[in-house]
DNA sequence: ACAATAATGTGAGAAATCTCATATTTTTAA
DNA sequence: TTAAAAATATGAGATTTCTCACATTATTGT
């Protein structure tokens, strides 16, 4: 992790209004840095003190259960909050996330202003409209999981992640994001190319039937 | 759904001091009002346009799949705020809610103040806090299911819903609730018997290897 | 009080998903 | 550049979970 400069602070202080965040003067505790592709912003197990904007970037975010298995809880996308669950609650909530892209967040250590954030209106209502979204995504995410058998969900996930007809993730991130095997992943993708759906090839697989494909995915709400 | 007098108005708005929730003057858009045992406060599909706040009562979070399925998504218990997604977002979230016991909310028709909700600091902290906690236990929720097999997430449920070392909820509701068949919960209801973990009675499944249980459980973060 | 409805319980077979073992290929880091 | 690490791939057998059919109790409304 890296503190920008102060030419390029007030360019992406600038470049996305974060004046209009805050009604108080937050300049005094805040810096904007940048994360390396692949770097932990937080990792599991600590209490974070300070909460991240991000500005620009993508980043992974991740558990670890007492069984060994990791969960790929979510792609994260900028721009977001993160770090903002602790600032609320005392809990520790202690994910880990992990940078998948070099990332310009917004760095607040909250120590000295955490009361300010608190009471401050405009703040709040960006916080609250991000949170009320991020829990009705995890509610979708979470009663589609429990209604719907992978055949569903992957159809669903190719539909999202395929770029021009092509869907190429990384097979041992991605059964850690549907929560299923390496192996029964591999099955489902299998019985796509049997059903004639999809077309594996050496750069991806091809899409070739899209319409087989939309009836499989469409079943989810 | 009935709106209480002008008499218990008051009383239930002094008991939860309800004024301290907002910085401005709300009384002209609220009621404070009582649902029956069984009633549904939001009907899947539709467009709420109140903000409940539930002072007293239980309730359950439904959703119905398009292939059928319903997801007991969650146990509401007070004090909770309802159709807080609705306010913060345009999205149409509609999700069913159904009373468990007669229940006591506040009702704000946001039509008219919906402006002064969203810049009212002190309102949007309760509502930020409440978020996040509803965000954080969903996630929880979410990478616990795809962990842990019904095992290990019954056991848990046990050691959370049995009172005194009973367990006796429904099943029919439970396994709506646990995202299993019926038929699923049943055999592994069994199976804690084989293994004398409960022993089935009358009056419900008694706990009798309470160490066991934790055991199966206890796997859970 | 009694018919309708909801909840419980069980068997059998099938589907979804997992674990483990093992081999090959690709990527990464010293 | 090369050895180590990560990712891909596949088989075999075991577990978990599902669907469906059907029988037996509660519960509930009138």
């Amino acid at each position: 992790m890296q503190i920008l400069s102060h030419k390029e602070r007030t360019y992406y202080l600038e470049k996305y209004q974060i004046d209009d965040f805050f009604s108080f003067d937050v300049s005094p505790f805040l810096e904007v840095c940048q994360f390396e592709k692949g770097e932990w912003i937080f990792q599991e197990g600590l209490f974070p003190d300070t909460l991240y904007y991000m500005m620009e970037g993508k980043a992974k975010l991740y558990v670890t259960h007492k069984n060994g298995k990791v969960s790929l809880i979510e792609y994260l996308k900028a721009p977001l909050f993160m770090g903002e669950i602790e600032l609320l609650n005392e809990t520790k909530y202690t994910k880990g996330i992990q940078t998948v892209t070099p990332t310009i967040c917004l760095s607040i250590t909250t120590q000295n202003c955490k009361e300010k954030l608190l009471a401050d209106a405009r703040f709040l209502r960006k916080l609250c409209v991000f949170l009320g979204e991020k829990a009705a995504n995890m509610t979708a995410k979470y009663t589609q999981n429990q209604a719907y058998p992978l055949e569903n969900r992957l159809a669903a996930f190719i539909q999202l992640s395929a770029e021009q007809g092509i869907y190429k993730e990384k097979h041992t991130e991605i059964c850690e994001y549907l929560g299923v095997s390496y192996r029964h992943l591999l099955y489902v993708l299998a019985q796509f190319c049997e059903q004639g759906i999809l077309v594996k090839q050496k750069n991806g697989y091809h899409i070739v039937d899209e319409a087989g494909l939309a009836y499989l995915a469409q079943e989810i709400s």
